[in-house]
RNA sequence: CGGGGUGUAGCGCAGUGGCUAGCGCGCAUGGUUUGGGACCAUGAGGUCGGUGGUUCAAAUCCACUCACCCCGACCA
């Protein structure tokens, strides 16, 4: 490609309105542009390394005994009626009136319509088990899209759906799936790690995401530094520190004169916050509820509406806590009546704790659990953190950050069970067919990959997902000499298979070599009248810092086993 | 949806009631330059987000509205 007929152009400034390193670097490097709020367009550039990332992906599938097919995006809403999960999704699901007036949805994602294909040709355990899949556009109307390319409206999502027989037989197809994703990762260069993970609106038992390290990630990651355990903190579990015992002391109010949150406590009496007990209100499905939880520990809202099986759950409102007659800032569940009493089990790993009197500007010391509190239900609903010791071999748990670029799910027979996607077995007997699904996120991953690996001058693509190999320069290409020997070697790697972008323009040496750098194809390749003095080309990787000169003589094949050697 | 912010040329920005709206980058033409974002000259490019109002006069003041960004609840 030559580069002065591209369509697309680097930028020099940081466009405004763009806060995350990957969309600045994405947008000045000409790769995507935004259309609308979470809404993008991808130029050339960008779209070669989408389609790049999209092939290895489709090969892992196929290989892991993937079939690759295509789902409509317009779904009618009876099926999404049928498995339940519209209450779910809710308000993300965008949707279309025909001229009938009947309503459509743009696709999410396509549980709903696979297993309505699968319910059609799936009669006999013989027909199982299906690994269908398809890279098509997703809609989901988030929120808050942000950071570019890390959270849209629109997106080219991955999704395969497994369907198998049993549990057992899904237990293969995940642990299949979840190799593929490995080696998806790993070919594009990428390090990731697979972490335990909450299914959410998806629904089903087990689920894993797969994360790209990067300290702008938005996800935290709960790992042990000893064992594999490793969880993103919505699902993370954690040994909380126990504290010494104490002989429990009589209760005893205490005037504490606007002192409201746990800190201003801790502060006043002059304890460490282990020693309080945290009141927090929220409001799931309408219905208020009091959570109590150890000072030191914050509420894993994601645990917490699991475990009250809510689709809506947010805090609650002033308005809200006023309406529950409920004293904000010395709040407790000693004497509360009339309201669900939801505790962390840290309530129980403590004694003698400060927590509020239910009464303005006053708390009680020498609160126990059970002696001074009922609550309805006791659980694990706290947040995991750093410090905490693993769940699974007790040694100390690490956190850092990580972006979400793969998520799998064992669904089970919930939604086949719904929408009636049974199969018949050895016996004759009719059973609900057993399924996973396993999504990846096309641009999130690109944009992941450049969160990951870029320095202040511009991004620095993998080379198995770089939209182009080679970035060729001519310095001065208005010398005959420069310009003939850089067409020729442009045209001799271009046969060889060599992808390469030839900057032909006669820009200043510093533009061509901004723009290279800005764009991040891994190597690039200089001619120029003094590399010409001797014969010679100048080869650097975009990742080091020197640059050596190469003969010309033979160069096209030793480019070719150098991009060999390094992409295997 | 709650809180904060921004809309002026392709991009980044200046312009607090006064006459023809400006700067830098980029773009076009010509010339001089050329190993890390060169320079000179000339030039093209604007319904100042939209609607309504106040005023002799509005990018500027007021009201409404739309769009976008950031912080929180959601996800690939």
């Amino acid at each position: 490609m030559y580069f002065s007929k591209l369509f697309g152009k680097t930028l020099k400034e940081v466009p405004a309105e763009t806060d995350t390193l990957s969309h600045q670097l994405l947008v000045r490097a000409g790769m995507i542009q935004q259309v609308a709020a979470g809404i993008y367009a991808y130029l050339p550039l960008g779209w070669r390394v989408l389609r790049k990332i999209e092939r290895i992906i489709k090969e892992e599938m196929d290989k892991a005994g993937g079939q690759e097919l295509m789902m409509p995006s317009l779904q009618p809403l009876e099926l999404w009626e049928q498995s339940g999960r519209l209450p779910a999704f809710g308000k993300t699901i965008f949707t279309v009136t025909d001229r009938k007036e009947h309503i459509l949805a743009l696709g999410p994602t396509h549980e709903e319509i696979i297993t309505d294909l699968v319910h059609r040709y799936v009669q006999s355990y013989r027909d199982l088990p299906l690994l269908p899949y398809q890279i098509q556009n997703k809609f989901r109307d988030e929120p808050r899209p942000r950071g570019g390319l890390l959270r849209v409206r629109e997106f080219i999502m991955k999704d395969l759906y497994s369907f198998d027989a049993d549990e057992d037989g899904l237990e293969t197809s995940y642990q299949k799936m979840i190799q593929a994703y490995k080696n998806i990762y790993a070919r594009c260069g990428l390090p990731s790690i697979m972490v335990e993970a909450d299914s959410g609106a998806i629904g089903g038992k087990a689920s894993h995401e797969f994360m790209l390290i990067a300290d702008t990630g938005e996800d935290e990651i709960i790992y042990c530094s000893e064992c594999e355990y490793a969880a993103n903190t919505e699902k993370a579990q954690s040994i909380k520190p126990k504290l010494e015992t104490k002989t429990p002391l009589p209760m005893e109010e205490l005037a504490t004169p606007n002192i409201k949150t746990i800190e201003e406590v801790a502060n006043f009496v002059g304890m460490p916050r282990n020693c309080t007990l945290k009141a927090v209100f929220y409001i799931a499905d309408n219905t208020p509820v009091f959570v109590v939880i150890r000072g030191d520990f914050e509420v894993n809202e994601t645990k917490l509406r699991n475990l009250l099986k809510c689709t809506d759950l947010h805090l609650a409102t002033e308005l809200e806590v006023k309406a529950t007659g409920l004293v904000a800032g010395a709040a407790s569940a000693i004497g509360l009546q009339g309201i669900r009493i939801v505790a962390d089990e840290s309530i129980a790993l403590g004694s003698n704790f400060v927590a509020g009197a239910n009464k303005p500007d006053t708390h009680l010391k020498n609160v126990n659990y059970p002696r001074d509190f009922k609550v309805d239900v006791i659980a694990d609903i706290a947040t995991a953190k750093a410090g905490d010791g693993c769940p699974k071999c007790s040694n100390k748990l690490l956190s850092r950050r990580g972006i979400e670029v793969g998520h799998v799910f064992k669904l089970g027979t919930f939604l086949s069970e719904k929408l009636g996607a049974s199969y018949l077995d050895r016996e004759g007997v009719s059973r609900p067919i057993c399924m996973g699904c396993y999504g990846i996120g096309l641009g999130r991953l690109m944009a992941a990959a450049v969160e990951q690996n870029h320095d202040a001058k511009g991004i620095i693509w993998p080379l198995p997902i770089a939209p182009y190999q080679v970035h060729l320069c001519s310095l001065r290409s208005d010398d005959p000499n420069v310009a003939e020997t850089a067409e020729k070697l442009y045209a001799d790697l271009t046969s060889c298979g060599i992808e390469v972008l030839y900057d032909d323009r006669n820009e200043s040496p510093g533009v061509k070599f901004n723009d290279a750098d800005l764009i991040g194809i891994p190597l690039r390749l200089t001619i120029s009248p003094r590399t010409l003095q001797n014969q010679s080309v100048e080869m650097k990787w975009r990742k080091d810092r020197d640059a050596k000169l190469l003969t010309l003589e033979g160069i096209t094949n030793r480019i070719k086993e150098l991009l060999k050697r390094h992409t295997d």
